[in-house]
DNA sequence: AATTCATTCGTGCATCATGCACATATCTTA
DNA sequence: TAAGATATGTGCATGATGCACGAATGAATT
C-alpha cells in the first residue's frame, strides 16, 4: 500500500522533474529564464520580501547558489530588494516585470496541465485538490514527533 | 481548483526536489552514490536490460549525459551490461551489488515516508494510493490527442 | 560601552552535470 | 552494395552547486 503510493509519488515527481518540463514551459510562456531560477520565482511570488537564506532552506540549495541566482534574477530586472530591517538580510520581492513574467508561467503552466487534466470530472478534480492538498501539508509540515 | 491541484502539486514535486532530500536518504540508506546516478539506478532496478537512449527519454537528460553517468555506476559496481542483441544498443542492469543498495534507498525511503504518513488512515493510504496512481498514469500517459 | 558570540550573506575555488555538435559503429532499406 | 537511420561515445564550453572563508551586522553578556 506505502508502497505503491510511493512508487505513484515517484512517476508523478519525475516527471516535473524533467528538465525538459522547465524548458518547455519557460519557452511557452516566453520568458527568458533560467530552469535554476523557477523555484526562486515561484517563492518570491508567494512570500514577496522573503530573505536569501529562507529561499535556500525551502528550496533546498546552498545559500551561495541562491545567492547568486537572485543576483542575476535583479539584474535581469525580475527582482528588486525590499527594505532591510535587520541590514543583514536581503530580501527580495518581484518588480512589476517579473510579476508579469510569472503571470505569465502560471498560464503555460496551467494551459499544459489542463490538457492533462482534461478528461477529470469536476468531482475528480475537487478530490485530487482535496488529497493533494493534504498530502502537501503533511510532507511540508514540521511534524517534529519524536525526532528531533 | 485546477490551481489548487497546482500549488499542491509544487509543494510536493519540490519537497521531493530538494536535493537534502536525496543526500539525506543516501546516507541513510548508507550508501555511496551521488544524487543525479539515483533516478537511473530506481529506473534500472524497475526495467532491467533498459537502454541508455530510453533511460535519457524517461529521465529527461541528454543521452550523453545518462551514458556517462552509466559509465561511472558501471566502473562503482551498480550496473552491468546486459547482452546486446542491437550491438548499438547498450542495455543495463543492476549487478548483485547494486540490488543491495537499491533494497536499501528503498527502505530508507520508505521509512522517511512511513513517518510523515504516520497520521493517515487506512482508508486515507487507499484514497491517496488510488489518486496518486491515476494522476501518474494521466501523466506519463502519451495522450496524444490534436496535440502531435 | 566594550567584548564576544551568532546570524546572514557574498565570493573564490574546485567540482560536477549537462547540452550541443560531431564522429563512430551498427542496423535497415532500397 | 550503397545510402540513410539509429544509438551511443567524446570533446568542449557552460552553468550550477557546495564548501570554506571572510565581512558586516545584530544580539547578548559583562
Amino acid at each position: 500500500m506505502d508502497n505503491e503510493i510511493f512508487e505513484a509519488l515517484f512517476e508523478i515527481v519525475t516527471f516535473f522533474n524533467q528538465p525538459q518540463q522547465d524548458r518547455h514551459l519557460l519557452q511557452q510562456a516566453d520568458v527568458p529564464l533560467e530552469p535554476a531560477a523557477l523555484p526562486i520565482v515561484v517563492r518570491v511570488g508567494r512570500q514577496p520580501g522573503i530573505s536569501v537564506g529562507q529561499l535556500a532552506d525551502q528550496i533546498g540549495r546552498n545559500h551561495s547558489s541562491i545567492s547568486r541566482q537572485v543576483d542575476k534574477l535583479v539584474t535581469a530586472g525580475w527582482l528588486q530588494e525590499a527594505e532591510r530591517d535587520d541590514q543583514r538580510i536581503r530580501r527580495v520581492e518581484l518588480t512589476a516585470q517579473g510579476q508579469r513574467g510569472l503571470m505569465q508561467i502560471k498560464v503555460a503552466r496551467e494551459t499544459a496541465f489542463r490538457e492533462k487534466l482534461a478528461d477529470y470530472s469536476n468531482n475528480d478534480r475537487a478530490e485530487l485538490a482535496r488529497v493533494l492538498q493534504q498530502l502537501a501539508d503533511t510532507l511540508t509540515g514540521e511534524k517534529t514527533a519524536y525526532h528531533e
